[in-house]
DNA sequence: AATGAATGAGGGTTCATTCAT
DNA sequence: TATGAATGAACCCTCATTCAT
């Protein structure tokens, strides 16, 4: 994965510190919410002295955004690789799916940061809507583009809709779970969701789908 | 619509500076942020002296919590109404999608305060999926099991995972809007949401509405 | 007892407010302290709205310098009264120790209004001590100088000190009282206090009694 | 002396500062009161920004304190190192009267703040009755007692009492002191305060005293 | 690179006081 | 006289950030 370190800075020697902050970071985020939580709660919490914290980093949001650009970077990488190895638009979105269910669902304080502490206010939002997030959206609407060429997804639909509407199922899924004081695995939502996603929730389809069982 | 006002306080001359403070505070919260925003933003743009703040909110927090409480009050009161006039349960769907993105399209910055600053914290957050989107979620899915039994939908739908994704679909659709900078009717993004909702996106199902319809 | 109505404010009904406000001031300030007790809480008390505390005393700081004045006045003239009764130097110390904390040992939240309460700045203290404490160690001392004329006590004392001795052991006494978590009554301090002032504590005095008594 | 620097906090580089907030408080409080004064007043005074008081002291409160543990302590130490380097219990009554009068009338300011602003409340009073004031008092208490052994205190003296009346006119002479317009010498009071609580006020041992003196 | 003591701007909140009714 | 809603000045404390070591 690409150097993620901020470029304003000189080189820094490789010793860990950045990402041993960075998850720290996610930690007490995840723990306190990020208004509450204080940079030294973070240093603190990494074994480093306060200003240390600002040797790697240009303040304190430039700390949540980095946990977002380094696991939003990752991520993407991740799927890109994933999809790149079938051809099937099916295949492609269910990797999408169960990809990002799991990876949130392996990591509840990092769930936690991207589905709250990321929503702080508009100035982050706008952040992520105005780069990664769009990019994700496009990700899923070309496969879907994709999946209508191949004659596997409706040719009249709404790419643009669906698209949105996957991302904020599975944004949804991993909200609710992180909120729910109920404790449930969150990627076996996963089969569920294709499957409205998929087939809608109209009856013909379960009509057909039974005799096609038959 | 039930009263609103603080029960905690004693009963106040019914002078509309209640309303007057939720709708300022909507106002400054969505133009700067809920952690951005001063109370005394919020009083000046009132008309009122900061201390009066305080006869009507226990404090900032309560004012955001407050906002949420009362248009969510409203919007489930006016949603069960509207539900209340027709017994098809995918006209019911469809009145809900409408409904929500309505609501919110009419009023960009009560849209901004919902959809960005109300996920401010995991503080906020878990009192609002502990009572009103619990309730919302629950709305849906009574109308989707009502539909199963009608034979509308898909009788072995997985119902809760189906409210979770139309309301994240709902919730997905009002985000984009608030944060893009393109400029488009929330309302009319209605219908495709409720295609993908209803029929999935799926060929097969397609080629069955093609050959309805001709 | 002479009006201790505010001079500055026209003559109001003698309803009874000013001494309710009064009693509830002394219940309150004795209960939260001076500074943490809010006006509105003496209204409460009192049964009164905010603003009538304003239509009997000019400000808090008023209520407060004018429970001092209501009590000492009373105090003073009924002392005064008391030792116009008796001729006995002696008697007359006898009669203002036990009238000083048989007082204030009767209503302990007036005593902790006087102990400690009142003793809550410069502000309030130069006001007294220029006032009515003088007045009181005034008094205490015109009884020395009477029994030094009379033969009672010491010719070569230092009255003006001994005064302050008995009065800083009359108010140590009240203080001690009121701070303890020990109940006794203060009362009966009074012959003890009494016997190392008229005594002192060196033991050629108690050779000399016991040989009296004899 | 032991350290008086707060144990609460990390160690923290010995660089006077703490020391030199607690004599800038002293100076503020007594010109304007506790109430009155500003943290920022004190901070300023002692030359640190306001959030530095804070690296020192947990609160407002706690300055107040500070100044009654630090001088308190203080005075104790030396008091009792004072008082172990002789036998004779009127020496030892001597050297506290003189200590306690000597070192509030060489600092005016802290007098005022012993002998009004820490009065301030019951909060504050209350701490200080429950420790060293009580210390004090059972000081004094078993110098009397450790006098009566010797023979020198009369035997059936209530040394509870005494040792109030001793500590109230000791109290008594600081707070006069302060308060007067008058400018003395607040250790000149210490020997006639001695006569009178040594001796009494009674004739009688004015005329024995005065037949020792032929 | 690392430290952590020091900084000081910033704001939520309280509450004594006023005044229209 | 009495009310109590409204006012707005005042202040303690926090904590992100800096910088001398």
């Amino acid at each position: 994965m690409a150097s993620v370190r901020r470029v304003s800075q000189p080189q820094r020697k490789s010793n860990g510190k950045y990402e041993a902050i960075l998850r720290s970071a996610i930690k007490v985020f995840a723990g306190s919410g990020f208004f509450n939580s204080k940079v030294a709660d973070v240093a603190r919490e990494a074994g480093v002295a306060d200003g240390t914290v600002y040797l790697y980093f240009k303040n304190k949001d430039d700390i949540l955004v980095s946990i977002f650009n380094y696991y939003m970077e990752e991520a993407l990488a991740a799927g890109k690789a994933s999809l790149a190895r079938t051809d099937d638009p099916i295949e492609k979105l269910r990797r999408i799916v169960h990809a990002h269910l799991e990876r949130l669902g392996r990591d509840r304080n990092l769930a936690i940061v991207f589905q709250v502490e990321l929503r702080s206010s508009t100035k982050f939002m706008e952040q992520f809507s105005a780069t990664k997030v769009t990019e994700y959206l496009d990700l899923i609407r070309s496969v879907l583009e994709e999946g209508q060429q191949h004659g596997a997804f409706r040719s009249e639909l709404n790419t643009k809709v669906a698209a949105k509407v996957l991302f904020g199922a599975l944004d949804e899924m991993a909200t609710n779970w992180v909120l729910s004081r109920k404790r449930y695995s969150l990627a076996s939502t996963a089969e569920p969701l294709l499957d409205v996603f998929l087939n809608g929730i109209g009856r013909t389809r379960a009509a057909k789908q039974s005799a096609r069982a038959n």
